[in-house]
Parts: C-alpha cells; structure tokens; sequence
DNA sequence: CTGAAAGCGCTAACAC
DNA sequence: GTGTTAGCGCTTTCAG
C-alpha cells in the first residue's frame, strides 16, 4: 500500500504528525504558517484520509446504516435520497442493508456486525425484533425507526389514522353511502391505524360500519402489502353483489392497482361505478390516476436522520415519535364526474404543469 | 464502549489474544480444545468483531461502494436488490453514494474520501470523469461500470444498438413505414448506441432514414432521459402534421411516458395512429402497457459485483466489458390491433396468471 | 500449536 | 504551538 499518510506528510513539511492531524482536523493552536505549509504538502502529495484508521481513534464510525426491505419499492429512490442529502452533509457515510424477506429478517440481522460500524440505525417499514433491539442497546447504536413505531424508540411515521380518516371523509362529501376498506394485515400498525380511521370517519358520518364492506388480508407475506392482495379481496368485495361498496379505501397503493385489475375483470367502472382511493402516492399512483393518500416520503427519510444524528449528539433526550401529516390527493379514481373517461390521470392539481408532477421512479 | 473485544475474551479463556483471533478467522494450527473455548467464551460474552480494526490490520475494507445518480430512478430497488444479494453473501458490506446531479458529479465524487473505505467501487449510469478514475488507480481502487463503458475498465451493460434494431424491426415487421425515434443525447453513450441500431434496422428495412423523424435531446440535464424530453420532443413530431410517424421509438421508458402525455393531449390514439417502444422496462411500463426493450437488470447488477469481486481477487485479468442482450417486449402501445381501444394490455404474454401480469387498469 | 510483539493510520492527551 | 506517546481492536509475523 503506497498510499501517502500523515507520516508522509509530516516528514515532507518537517513537522510532527500531531500537527498533521490537527491542521487536517482544523483545531485551533496552530499557526498560521505551519498550518499552510501542512496543508500544500498534503494537496502536493494528494493526501486523503483513511477513514477507517480514522474511525478506530475516535471511536467512532461516521456512518449511519439503514435497513430496509427491498420490497416496499415504494421507499427507494425518493427516500434514499431525502436520508443521503442530509447524511453526506453531515459527513455520514451511508450503508445500505437490504432485507429481502421480512420474515426471515430476524437471521439477515444476525449476519450485521455492526459493532462500531455505524453510528446509528435507520429501520425502515418492518417491526423491530426485539433480539436485535437488545443487540444494538448493548452496543449503544440507537435506532430510529421508520414508518413504523416501538415504545421507548424514536421514530417517523406518517398519521396513518388520519390518512384512513381523510380518505374516507372525502368519499363521504362525495356522497358515498356504502364505502368499503381493503386493508393490509392490522397486526403491521399502519394497517391497523388506517383501519382506525376508516372507521372514525365512518361513525362521525353516521354511516354504520358493516364488517362485510372491511376486507382484511391474513397473509403473512409482507402483511398483505402486495397486489394479489388487492386484487382478491376486491374480488371479495365484488361478489357481494347488489350489496357491494361504491367506494373502496385501499391500505396501499400496490394493493389498490391489484384491486383495478379485479374491477376492470369484473367490468366495473372506477369511478361511475366504484371508487378508490389508495395510500402511500408511489409513482404509479400519479400515472395510473390513482386517487391516494400522500406520505412526503423524502421529508420522512430527512427528518429520520435528523432524529438519529441529533441523538447521536445528545443521547439524553426522551424518544419522540414524530408524525407527518399525510395529504389526500385526488386523482381520476375517485373524481365524481371525469370529462376523459380512460387515461385522464394528469388532471392532477398539485402541480400546475402536467409535465412537472410526479418524477417518476419505480 | 464497553463492548468486548478479544482481549476480553483471551483473558477469560485463558489464552492469547493471537490465538483468539485465530480461532475466529478459521485459521489452521488451532487445537480442536482450545478451539471449543475460545469459540464458548466469545459466544457467551456475546462477542462481535469490530470491523473496521479488522479493515485497518488487513488493509481491506470489505465494501464495495456504489454510486449512482438518484433521478435514474430505474435503477434503485431491483438493481440494488441484485448487487446487495451477491455483495452480502460475500461478507462484504454496501456502501451508498448517491449522486444529484450528474453535472456536479466531479464535485461530489471529491468528498468521497475513500481512501481504504472500499475496496472497489460499482460506478453506474454516468460517465466517468477522467479525474475520479485517476484518483482511483492512484487508490488502487477498481471500478466496475454499470450501464455505461469505458476504454480499459471493466464493464456491464446492455446490447443498446441491438435494443434500438429490435424495437424497429418490429415496427416494420407490423407494416411500418414511417418510423421515428425519441431520443436522449447521444453524448450519453447508451442513447448513441440506440440510435444507431435505429438507423440500422432502418437500412436494413430498405427505408431511407429521414432525419426529420429523429428528434434528438440536447438537455444536459440528465442527457435527456426525463420525461419533459419525451413529451416536447413528441410534441415536435406531431407538429409535422401528415408527414408525422406512425410508430416511434423512444429511448427511454421515462421519455416515452412523456411522450405518450403529449400524444393524448393531441388525441392521438395508441397504438392505432402511433405506435410506441420504450427501452428498459421499468415497473412504470408494465403498468401503463408501455412495450419496450428490457434490460435485464437485476442480472446487471450481479454480474457488475461480480466482475468486482473477481477483479478483486485477481487484479491481473484484463478489463471485460460484459453485454446482456435486451428483449422486446410486447405491450400494448406497439399491438397491431387491440379490441380494447385504450388501455388494454392485459394480452402481456410473459406472464400467464392475470395477476402477474402487467395489470393495467380500466 | 500458541504467546508475544509489531504494526495498520489516525486521534488525543501530555509534556515541552 | 508543536513533538511525542499512547492507544483504538484486530491481524500477522516470529519465536518457541
């Protein structure tokens, strides 16, 4: 390894390498001359900080790993880059660990080492296994959790209850009398929040809740967060005939496309004939028309590492629990009156030129 | 930090640390009973290595660091779901570094400071500025480039010019005969090649090639592939009133989105007055019934880690640049005769079962 | 087989 | 102000 050091650098500016470090560090108490003379050596040989060797002696890894699972599509991108902004400002690193199966996560933690390799923990969209929970307390990495929440923990989420709330409330200004739900697993809070609201929206409408019109997935796998989900629960929903809902809440926006799959099949038109409104405003919501429930998913990731670094900084602070305001976004699935009946996504309102909504990513 | 380390765990077992450390790197020359020990204690003290001492003694980070540009947003969760699978099962750790924007990428790539921080580095979607390669041989550091190429690197990519020929063989093959292309800036490698496998299949078609149905981006943002480019370039060709393509091939899914935004604007119907290719089959295209050529990217990633590692392991190869083939594939926007007029793609024949179908909706 | 010792590159006291 | 000296936690000779 013929990479330059501080040695190198301290020999060839005939200074100690203490200075080095401290001109490099920028402390104070050194002189003007030196300090010059230090720092055109160090470009001359084109020095550049090892950061591990760096971590060792301050005891201090200047990373922030987040862990997430490669399946919520609906986190990357936008999310990644919210955390990376505000990360690589601070002069975080950032490490990424993927969790392909939720389920299995408990054995993809094990595998982490994490000991002294990142400063704190971003955990994104799973519940929190308690053995790994402990393994970071021991450790004192803290972790802030993401679009979920634990007792004692500090987290960022979205007011999912608020989101089912909004949802349902604008079905009901719309005149909706029998307005039905497909949700997600409610043992996943958000699910099981969303369901909340749905259900409040529905009890101060003075519409009766009728437990037929509440669809539920069982599934294990990613908690019913997925399509197929959708799609056979508004089959469900479907075949009970004359009985049916005219609006549908969907817990997701991956399910609501799989629940337009099922409506389309069936020949039923969304929304003369059916309404839905899904959650989350994933890119394809935009494209698709889909009316849905908008979590600022950069704004998420921003303020989720802003909680982290700042406990990193003062570890005495009592958790918090933030919570953003989702924002209902109405698009042509749940418009009353559609002049363009097929693709007419981009009557979208939130932004002024059709071209500028939605960056799309996948 | 209290964390234990090997000492603590020599100390209880009652042998050096050398041999403690043998012990846990699985060297030869360890009695079976120490072995046991030391193995016993270090479970029961909950032992975990920190990685970065072990970086600093073995003058090897075991990262790997990608970068990649955050608006391709084509890339994130399936490709990093690739790269992550291979990276992780070879005990080696993910490191993020997202770039804004393209443009400013040589600013960015200077506060990388990955000096000893990885131990090779996925460059991705971008060109590579001469001044980061040089850095990076200086480092030692070995680059594998994603989805771009260049002279004595290691590379992965798509067959672009065979991408760009596929979709316009097809058109042809459907009985076009006026075909245009939509294209990014061919300052971008990627977007040149589809241009000339265009014009390619033009030729070979015995259509001559008419440079008015070329429209060529000269945005430096993003070298054009955004969705404003696909949407005024459309704009350009519908200007051309009769003379106007019937099938137009579009360099990028994300163009082509655009461009269909501005075809429905103008009341062109699709596919019956245009028909329409996109190139890399993001989820966006499956959803919309977008046809494109499909780059099979989750395999991209593997093979760039994997060149990396190998790279890694035996510094001597020379550099390979590895292609994947692209496939067509038919969706509704390039289908000759659909009975459902507009958003009916439900005849994908990839995927038998609707619902792993490219559900499109209503 | 195993213990002791010498670093890896850098930071942080601690003297001068 | 600045040089010197301990480590940080671990790997790796090098003796024995």
């Amino acid at each position: 390894m013929k990479s330059v050091t501080i040695y190198d650098i301290a020999r060839e500016a005939g200074v100690g390498i203490g200075t080095v470090s401290r001109v490099l560090n920028n402390h104070r108490n050194v002189s003007e001359g030196t300090r010059r003379r230090v720092l055109s050596v160090a470009k001359k040989l084109r020095y550049q900080p090892h950061s591990y060797a760096r971590a060792l002696a301050q005891k201090k890894s200047s990373a922030i790993m987040i862990i997430l699972p490669f399946h919520t599509t609906f986190f990357f991108s936008e999310f990644l880059e919210g955390v990376h902004q505000i990360v690589t400002k601070q002069g975080y690193d950032l490490l990424l660990s993927g969790i392909n199966d939720p389920e299995g996560i408990a054995t993809d933690l094990k595998d982490l080492r994490l000991r002294g390799r990142a400063d704190g923990i971003l955990f994104c969209s799973m519940r929190l296994p308690e053995q790994f929970r402990l393994v970071c307390k021991e450790l004192e990495i803290p972790i802030v959790i993401v679009d979920g929440q634990a007792e004692g923990i500090d987290s960022v989420s979205v007011e999912n209850e608020l989101g089912g709330y909004l949802a349902v409330k604008h079905f009901v200004s719309l005149g909706h009398k029998k307005i039905g739900m497909i949700s997600a697993n409610p043992r996943s809070t958000p699910a099981a929040e969303r369901i909340a609201g749905y259900k409040r929206a529905l009890s101060e409408s003075l519409l009766s809740f009728d437990p037929r019109l509440l669809r539920i997935s069982d599934s294990k796998k990613l908690d019913g967060f997925a399509k197929e989900t959708g799609y056979s629960l508004m089959k469900e929903l479907l075949s009970l005939g004359e009985d049916r809902p005219t609006a549908v809440f969907v817990s997701s926006d991956i399910q609501a496309v799989g629940a337009l799959v099922a409506l389309r099949e069936g020949n039923v038109l969304v929304p003369e004939d059916m309404a839905i409104i899904g959650f989350d405003d994933i890119a394809l919501a935009a494209e698709l028309g889909l009316s849905t429930v908008r979590q600022p998913i950069r704004d998420i990731g921003k303020l989720g590492v802003e909680l982290l670094l700042r406990r990193l900084q003062h570890p005495g602070f009592a958790p918090q629990s933030k919570k953003f305001k989702p924002e209902l976004i109405i698009r042509r699935t749940s418009e009353i009156n559609s002049e363009r009946p097929f693709h007419s996504s981009h009557s979208d309102t939130e932004h002024p030129e059709p071209l500028q909504t939605e960056p799309t990513y996948v």
